[in-house]
DNA sequence: CCTACCGATCGGTAGG
DNA sequence: CCTACCGATCGGTAGG
């Protein structure tokens, strides 16, 4: 009954759910048996079960960590005195931040929460649409101010959220540039665009 | 041993890829079955093995259908007599208009193509390698003749590619927006970035 | 945490 | 194009 403590060294469910999150990466949710992730904590597969109640549970625990860190960070912008365009440049790094820290967690989470059973599935998917709605709202208060186009702002904050995740794609063929870089790259690539 | 003659009705090998690229879209590669797609295509699942020889030769079929479009368009652009702006903004709406009229094609495609096979899935990693490549080698030459802001050529191609999938999710949850305007704004964010 | 095992389902084949 | 079926493998449970 007693809870483990808080500690440098990760519970045996943290190793699972960590491990879990680098197989389905690598090989996708469904590709992933109990028996191969049984196998990378050294374990049998029916012991898993002592430890997690199902396959999806994992699931679960990887995309709603990953999008309460999102939630959280989008309303201290929210309720910042900054720019509707300083407030966007924060939310753009932080996901490139998000990115480079939780390679695998965000990936998982961008690519796999479709296989979330319900009811978490639609959990899942109002926590995202309000999150892309708060962040059109930042959008239109911008375009009112005139700092940025005059663009469809459900359009842009889809292309912004698609455009961070090109950091999935960089993560495979390391190439020489620093994480800096890589950040103040993207950051003017997504928000001042290519052309000089 | 004759061969369909190309008409306006679908072969029967054409009707069981175009509803598997349906079904693949919608429930992903692995979670389809072949006695889904039997059922879609109204035969039993045994019966499919008259036209094709593997559900993995399905998804080939899709991949490289997809990649040959991608690469045609691409020597095209490239041997043309454009500026470099003029031909990467060529090839980003020739990925906008494919997303538009092959969607289920692309959307597999982009996120399918772990599951083939080898040696299908080294040679289908090979052209996007020359793919990116080839984008790269453009916008290297139109930051040298100072047309593109100084950023990392390779990241910028990624960034690009990512960019422009956000129309996936612009189809999931269609917005009062005609595709004219879902062209000109992407490309416009794309390439002169949201910052007014 | 393990041994033993189950019901379900999968991609694919044999043979017509 | 179908009936009948197979070997493999899956997520998960029972019982200790």
């Amino acid at each position: 009954m007693a809870r483990p403590k808080a500690s440098a060294t990760l519970s045996r469910k943290e190793q699972i759910v960590q491990q879990a999150a680098l197989l389905f990466k690598t090989n996708g949710y469904n590709a992933t048996t109990m028996r191969h992730l049984a196998e990378q904590v050294e374990m049998e597969a029916a012991s898993l079960y002592n430890h997690i109640s199902s396959k999806e549970e994992i699931l679960q625990h990887i995309c709603f960590s990953v999008a309460t860190d999102f939630i959280t960070h989008l309303l201290k912008v929210e309720k910042s005195a900054q720019s509707p365009a300083e407030k966007i440049e924060a939310i753009i790094r932080f996901h490139i931040h998000m990115m480079l820290t939780r390679f695998e967690d965000v990936y998982v989470s961008n690519r796999d929460w479709k296989h979330l059973k319900e009811p978490a599935l639609s959990q899942f998917l109002q926590q995202r649409r309000q999150y892309e709605n708060k962040m059109a709202n930042i959008i239109a208060d911008g375009i009112n101010k005139q700092q940025f186009r005059e663009v469809h702002a459900n359009l842009a904050v889809l292309s912004l959220l698609s455009g961070v995740r090109c950091v999935e794609f960089w993560h495979r063929n390391k190439r020489g540039i620093s994480t800096q870089q890589l950040t103040e790259d993207l950051v003017t690539l997504l928000l001042k665009g290519l052309k000089a």
